[in-house]
RNA sequence: GCCGAAGUGGCGGAAUUGGCAGACGCGCAGGAUUCAAAAUCCUGUGUCCGUUCAGGACGUGAGGGUUCGAGUCCCUCCUUCGGCACCA
């Protein structure tokens, strides 16, 4: 019958897939479709790296392929597609480099991963293919860019609406502006207090008192896309601004180790803010890692507390351009404000430069500047010593009326809360230090409970003598908590806070923040670690926006029928270099001065283009969207099939299937980098766009789950120098060096050309084949869990398949196991075991244990020697999923003239599971002491009979009483004994 | 520092609700087949004690606890990995 040649059946079967559309899977509008549930299973597309594919990419696939064709097999419509993330940076630097055009590169790319997953016999629904590059593809990020341009969030319907919508209600009268100098509508979300003080009641505009130019400035600051002065990593070296992720820990670029730098550029923002509290709460709903959720919670970062305002000594508080003479300040702790001994401004705080006084001026001055030089990341990494300069100015207190020094410190950030702190030193780490190294005062006023002050008090106390009387540590604690090496940050009852005394935390909270309300000097607040979402770059291979800059019109945006504006032919990609931080941006799209120059869509006069371009985040941020329906010209994806892939089930279909009550995707699968950035920045397109009635469920991901990363054994000499796999001998007890003999040291590290431990998947599947290769990756280990690559155990699992080929069709030496006869009864109680642990696991995606068990049932089949034809169809199909190639030859083999790829999951009998005898685990005070065999159905005393009839049992039972008898039904029994 | 995950043989890893620790595979040892090797097949394989056959003790990162019974639950600690990091 031949020998398992895993080559030829490879090829043929993946030829025979093509063929035949095997994979492509219809949509409800075609004509060839069949109403049958649903199943969308997506994989994270890859970045077609010039390195092509590694082993963690297929790790992933292959889970997905085994659901996939498991829900084919269950009889479910399975939408199972694959495409490509192809914009990025390294593309751009080839080409840069090489002279080589980003599309070229791109192209090549793709075409070469595209061979590489297919090697591997996914089935994937291929005609469904695509690309983030690709104008037909990028025309629709356009399209969903410009909803967000004319969309604005309405606090009201907390949800995004047409911009309209917002011009309507201004011009009805519905909104207006305030006069505080900038056009700011009455809004809840402003910073600007325009409430702050009695007295102050700044009057209103009628939105159509202003001019026209601030009518719309004011409408573009409402927008859901917007530009903003923000402050950036600004590489003049590079040309571009960087993420901080791309930012070194020295203030360097990650690529050139140029200088970068604290700069404020106008850029184009995203307004994720506004959906920080559904992007919070929509996580309860969702089927995801607890793991990951907590990761994007701590990314939302919302707090609670209270806004405070703190007037500036001297002002009379009382003016038209207020916040200059008012320091708002957020506080998670306002039952600690008895304790403020001084504030702090961010080195970037506008008021920075109109409090400081003239004594004052020099100092301040070359400390803002100096900090304006560091990196966030810099300015973080230097936690050791903290750094300030006193601004000359005091503040007075609101519930005491004190007045505190105001200082200019770069542990506060501008970017978070309102960039301006109350500083208590004795329940704030940061500000203890500070005050510690500035010999600021101190005052306590939260008592913290007595382990706390047993433990941390000051060793000895200033007075010896006092230690003997705990009451004199409370004493102390409360005059002079600057003794203690730290801040007591915890919650406990008020001192020091006169009215306040003796309150809890909570309690003083609560009523400190109404009366600050009643007075006008504050509000409850919330805050968040969110930041709006820088997205624009100065790079050439991204999406160009479909703006333009009109002179008269100002920021405009394209027609939808423009779409898709596609990138200007370049040769030269390099962005303008310099050495002068304070040069201007020049994107290499400056350079393309024919695409630059265009008319204004709304006026007609000349007006430039837009010439950032969006960042890799954005294609990647619906492209699950665009699979439902790539070829469709209208309209992104038409709203009917987004609905059948897409709709949260009715509440009667939920019950029936819990697994995806919020709806969207049904399975989504890949690695846990992507747990913050990715996965938030889809949600909130996707809630856009659910706003805007584009999609049917307020989630795209219904069910997420993420796979390990696997690593590889590094090797290593005495220098430290890394040894590739084929300098190193691994068969002794220790790895060697090949060559020199040297004992090598191995770790288990990510595969890295670096550390030269990559595993190339084409070399494995090229030994062994592509079914091995994807059973050894789903048996390595579970799929959530990283572990290392062992080339060493890959011929395990190709063993197995080989014994599965000579079950079924033998080979030159050996017979087939096939037969004619009826099953041998072991075989079939086997099998029906089989069935449905395989079925559990794929469900609960515990594909190692499901492999274990196909193994264990083929041993079961060589012990018997035999399985019936029967026996065998009922097996290959639970194989198939696993090792497609295979199962689908043997199956034709057997007599079949079609794939087994929609052939029915087979079903099992739960009662030739229950086995009619038991064995009983005797123990002897929880001590093993013998294994029985009873009747399932014995009695409780027959089967204690049986115990004791044991030697060993009745040996250790022997001249003592039994006390207890435990009996586990099916498991065990237990012997307590006197 | 904070948050999260995880520590089980020589290795990767199994182990419903607490119920026979080490499934399955690798490696290793012995044997069969072979002129020989590869491949294949069979047997054994947690550690220690015990002369064989027995048999016994110990054993899931460390220490304590709950329980008839703990890899699994609780407390304290250690290590590794991942994320965040002056977030007021």
């Amino acid at each position: 019958m031949g020998k398992y040649d895993f080559t030829e059946i490879e090829k043929k079967w993946q030829a025979y897939w093509q063929e035949n559309g095997t994979f492509i899977q219809p949509n409800p509008d075609d004509v060839d479709f069949a109403d049958r549930p649903k199943y969308y299973i997506l994989d994270m597309f890859p970045y077609p790296s010039g390195a092509g594919l590694h082993v963690g990419h297929p790790e992933g696939y292959t889970a997905t392929d085994i659901v996939a064709r498991h829900k084919r097999m269950k009889g479910f419509n399975v939408l199972h597609p694959m495409g490509y993330d192809s914009f990025g940076l390294p593309a751009e630097q080839y080409a840069v480099e090489h002279g080589v055009h980003p599309r070229e590169t791109t192209a090549a790319n793709i075409a070469n991963i595209e061979r590489q997953i297919k090697m591997f016999g996914f089935s994937y629904d291929w005609s469904r293919r695509v690309a983030t590059t690709e104008p037909d593809y990028y025309r629709w990020t356009q399209w969903i860019f410009l909803k967000m341009f004319n969309s604005w969030y309405d606090p009201d319907a907390d949800a995004a609406r047409p911009i309209e919508e917002l011009i309507d209600k201004l011009f009805s009268g519905a909104l207006a502006v305030d006069a505080g100098g900038n056009v700011v509508p009455v809004a809840p979300y402003d910073r600007i207090p325009n409430i702050s003080l009695e007295g102050v009641a700044y009057g209103q505009v009628k939105f159509q008192k202003l001019a026209l130019d601030q009518q719309r400035r004011l409408i573009d600051e409402y927008r859901l896309a917007y530009m903003a002065e923000v402050p950036v990593n600004w590489c003049p070296k590079l040309g571009t601004v960087l993420s901080n992720e791309e930012v070194t820990n020295e203030g360097k670029s990650d690529r050139g180790d140029w200088p970068v730098y604290r700069k404020n550029l106008k850029q184009w923002m995203l307004r994720i803010t506004s959906y920080s509290d559904r992007l919070l709460e929509g996580l309860d709903e969702l089927d995801w890692p607890e793991s990951i959720k907590i990761m994007q919670r701590n990314w939302i970062g919302r707090s609670e507390g209270a806004d405070v305002d703190f007037v500036v000594d001297g002002s009379t508080g009382v003016s038209p351009v207020p916040e200059q003479e008012v320091i708002r300040v957020y506080t998670t702790r306002p039952d600690t404000l008895f304790g403020a001994t001084y504030m702090v401004l961010a080195p970037e705080h506008p008021l920075v430069e109109q409090i400081t006084t003239d004594e004052q001026r020099d100092a301040v001055d070359g400390y803002v500047k100096e900090a304006a030089h560091k990196s966030e990341l810099e300015r973080t990494t230097e936690t050791k010593q903290k750094s300030g300069v006193f601004t000359g100015a005091y503040a007075i207190n609101p519930v005491n009326d004190e007045k505190i020094p105001i200082w200019v410190a770069d542990y506060v950030m501008m970017g978070y809360g309102t960039g301006a702190i109350m500083a208590v030193p004795a329940h704030d780490e940061r500000d203890f230090e500070f005050a510690k190294a500035f010999s600021l005062p101190m005052r306590a006023v939260v008592m913290p409970d007595m382990t706390w002050i047993q433990q941390k008090r000051p060793k000895p106390m200033p007075k010896p003598e006092w230690d003997r009387d705990p009451e004199n540590w409370i004493k102390n604690y409360i005059s002079k908590p600057e003794t203690y090496s730290i801040a007591f940050t915890g919650e406990g009852t008020a001192v020091n806070s006169d009215r306040y005394d003796r309150l809890t935390t909570a309690e003083f909270k609560k009523q400190v923040t109404e009366w600050l309300e009643e007075n006008g000097l504050g509000r409850a607040a919330v805050n968040y670690k969110l930041r709006d979402w820088l997205f624009s770059r100065q790079r050439y291979w991204g999406e160009p926006f479909p703006i333009v800059h009109c002179e008269k019109c100002g920021t405009v945006a394209l027609d939808e029928d423009q779409l898709p504006l596609e990138l200007p032919e370049m040769d030269d990609f390099t962005p303008s270099a310099s050495d002068d931080p304070d040069a201007p941006p020049a994107p290499p799209l400056a350079k393309a001065t024919d695409w630059i120059n265009t008319t204004c869509p709304s006026c007609g006069s000349p007006a430039k283009r837009e010439i950032n371009t969006m960042p890799q985040w954005a294609g990647s941020c619906w492209y699950y969207l665009r699979f439902l329906d790539p070829k469709n010209e209208k309209i992104f994806c038409d709203s009917d099939v987004e609905k059948y892939w897409m709709k949260p089930p009715s509440e009667e279909s939920a019950i029936r299937n819990p697994q995806s009550a919020i709806g969207g995707i049904d399975l989504y699968v890949g690695g846990a980098e992507h747990a913050v950035l990715h996965l938030l920045y889809s949600r909130f397109w996707h809630k856009v766009l659910y706003d805007l009635g584009y999609v049917s469920g307020p989630e795209p991901f219904g069910k997420l789950f993420n796979q390990g990363m696997i690593r590889s054994y590094a090797y290593r000499d005495k220098r430290g120098v890394c040894v590739g796999y084929e300098d190193v001998d691994t068969s002794g007890d220790k790895p060697v060096h090949k060559t020199t003999g040297e004992v090598l040291s191995e770790s288990i590290e990510k595969m890295s050309k670096s550390l030269k431990n990559v595993v190339n998947p084409d070399e494995v599947i090229g030994e062994y084949g592509a079914d091995t290769f994807r059973l050894y990756e789903m048996f390595m280990g579970p799929l959530e869990a990283s572990k290392p690559w062992n080339t060493r155990d890959v011929p395990g699992v190709h063993r197995f398949l080989h014994r599965v080929w000579r079950m079924i069709c033998g080979n030159e030496e050996t017979q087939s196991l096939l037969t004619d006869k009826v099953g041998d009864e072991k075989v079939e109680r086997a099998l029906h075991k089989l069935i449905k642990k395989a079925g559990e696991d794929i469900k609960a995606m515990k594909f190692n244990t499901a492999i274990a068990a196909m193994m264990e049932f083929v041993n079961v089949v060589f012990k018997a020697g035999a399985i019936s034809k029967t026996q065998a169809e009922r097996f290959v199909p639970v194989l198939a999923p696993f090792a497609p190639h295979l199962a689908e030859e043997l199956w034709q083999r057997l007599g079949h003239d079609k794939s087994l790829a929609y052939e029915p999951w087979p079903e099992y009998n739960e009662s030739l599971l229950v086995e009619d005898t038991a064995e009983l685990a005797v123990q002897v005070n929880g001590k093993m002491r013998g294994l029985i065999t009873v009747p399932a159905d014995a009695a409780e005393d027959a089967i204690i009979e049986a115990a004791l009839a044991e030697p060993k049992v009745a040996a250790a039972v022997e001249g003592k009483t039994i006390v207890k008898k435990i009996v586990v039904p099916g498991r065990l029994m237990n012997l307590v004994v006197k």
